[in-house]
DNA sequence: TCGCTTAGAAAGGTTTGTGTATCTAAAGAT
DNA sequence: ATCTTTAGATACACAAACCTTTCTAAGCGA
């Protein structure tokens, strides 16, 4: 039964492989084989395309934060729309989160360098819907602007990613809630 | 010029050698000819005491986990205890903590198992102390009881690991000294 | 329909790391 | 001084993963 696929959809297809091989083994079993086998494909298919192990975890990586983008929920309270995004982050990101982490200490441990650019859109992606969050509270008297700092501001986010790194597994939702309601709230009123 | 070490001092230095290799080329860079050229010695001697990788692993793991027992700092304010407590921590265990995050990462990935009997005993070392910090703090009228709860108490730690685990380099001063100023103590007090 | 591109199979050379077997000589014990 | 233990050197068998080479035939465009 042949049905071969080519060009953008057998990427996608390989990239989706390596996606599925980086989170069920981890970078350190990461192989070129076993996406292949994955894949359902042979060797030189993968090779034509990326010349070695890291060059594809790069590329599967963007491709992953490609296609993860937050909406900017809108519920009508502060507590909601944080709680919205936490709960929205958990649910989608924690094998990326734990991934990149993984790939990211490995990087910069071989190299000394902090490959930044990686991460950035997703953060400044981040940080715009969390903007047009806290607007709305400051201007339903819901927060103060004055205590809004970045720290302050990241940080029911900084908690999240902590519990993600530091428990492997998304948060249980009465952490998300104690995250907003017992640290982050009692500081932006 | 022969000079040979034996016994618990040749482990301590195998140990160590380990522990190098570790933190110079993380998990996935780590081997057991490397270990064996760092320590200065040969295949065999390694493999007499450690049957494999992940066990020498986690006998290294161990090893400086032992060797990294906290103080209580007694300084007479809150403030400085917590911020002496978070700069030592962020002097002497980066690189434990960047380590320890990337192999129970890939450790986690492979098995599905969480090896935190490998970290409760810091833990409860760190809880310890802060507990004994808290008990004066309360005892001056510095916080109060009531906002102690362990999510609080835990706060300015987890803040510290989750910026060295995505910085990958010891917090600057600054950043512990807004930890504590502008996020810890207003909700304690 | 013909022809170009390229997916996918199969096989292999190379490198890197694992773990073992064999031997020598050094350190400590008796 | 002799004996026992074991550090350390060397060599190697084995496996895994890398990446390449060569070939066949499927899919698409002209």
């Amino acid at each position: 039964m042949p049905e071969r696929r080519r060009g953008a959809a057998l990427e996608q297809a390989l990239l989706d492989a390596a996606w599925d091989e980086l989170t069920a083994g981890g970078y350190a079993r990461f192989t070129m084989d076993a996406v292949v086998k994955r894949a359902g494909t042979s060797p030189p298919v993968l090779y034509r395309r990326w010349s070695d192990r890291d060059d594809l975890v790069r590329d599967t990586l963007i491709h992953v934060l490609r296609k993860n983008v937050l909406e900017v929920p809108d519920t009508g309270t502060l507590r909601e729309d944080v709680l919205t995004l936490l709960r929205h982050i958990n649910a989608t990101r924690f094998r990326l989160i734990t991934v990149m982490s993984v790939y990211l200490a490995s990087y910069h441990l071989e190299t000394g360098t902090s490959p930044t650019e990686l991460l950035d859109p997703a953060d400044t992606d981040r940080r715009q819907a969390v903007d047009a969050i806290f607007a709305r509270a400051v201007a339903r008297g819901e927060a103060k602007a004055e205590h809004l700092t970045d720290r302050i501001k990241a940080l029911p986010f900084d908690l999240l990613r902590h519990e993600i790194l530091t428990k492997y597994a998304p948060a249980p939702d009465h952490v998300l809630e104690e995250i907003v309601d017992e640290v982050f709230l009692p500081l932006v009123r």
